[in-house]
DNA sequence: TCAACGCCTTACCATGAGGTAATGCATTAC
DNA sequence: GTAATGCATTACCTCATGGTAAGGCGTTGA
């Protein structure tokens, strides 16, 4: 079986991974050569590793352009894997947030409820 | 150490974290037994490590009543932890799908590039 | 054609994570 | 006081994961 789903919530549980994916945010159609050099720590076959865990996770593809290979962010993939977690969560927060917000208004001087706005 | 910080992305990593979060979002201040009943796969004391993994990721709080013990979800600590990483994604997304729409509506033959809507 | 390049693939290893079982420690009930 | 309950903690096992090293394969350029 050569293409098992592999979950996304795995393949974004690692920092390097998590890293490449913003790097393909700013940069779409960066070749494997010039993912690794932003990872000195790590071998070149490392990332090709990661880069196909998140293939496997749907979360990025591959365009071959001769004997380079080009990586961008499977939007499509990116969605399906998240996207309905995350307008639940977002619902749930709305909720949630607003207590915060009216706790924080309500009292002042415990303004570090929820860092980050 | 009592107090090492714990990556949050590896928290919701495990499918049975992720439930329990999502268990706790429907119901807040579940116990760790009533959290077990919905687990009768788990033992015990493997979702009371599921729970101190989610607490030390700062996504549930515990609070002791009785010999009982309320877990509910830190919504300050979900946002703390995924705030910042989600609302990248979501101006990200914002501009992609953009991009994927107006190629849908420009090329009407080539519909599947986002599964699921 | 042949060598160099770029990336993938495949062992292989060390570490960490998820799971169970057993023990410890408060708290409640008798 | 004693027993039972509810959860935490510890020890332990197994398997998945992240990492390196080495070899393979297609592509490019001379």
């Amino acid at each position: 079986m050569p293409d098992e789903p592999a979950d996304p919530f795995r393949a974004i549980a690692d920092p390097t991974r998590r890293r490449i994916l913003e790097l393909l945010m700013e940069r779409r159609g960066l070749t494997v050569g010039e993912l690794a050099a932003e990872f000195p720590e790590l071998v070149t076959s490392g990332i090709s590793k990661h880069l196909m865990t998140l293939r496997a996770a749907g979360l990025v593809v591959a365009v071959k352009a001769g004997r380079h290979q080009h990586y961008r962010i499977d939007d499509g993939g990116l969605d399906a894997a998240f996207g309905t977690w995350i307008s639940r969560y977002e619902s749930y927060w709305a909720n949630a947030l607003d207590k915060l917000h009216d706790a924080a208004t309500a009292d002042r001087s415990a303004p570090d409820n929820a860092r980050r706005t």
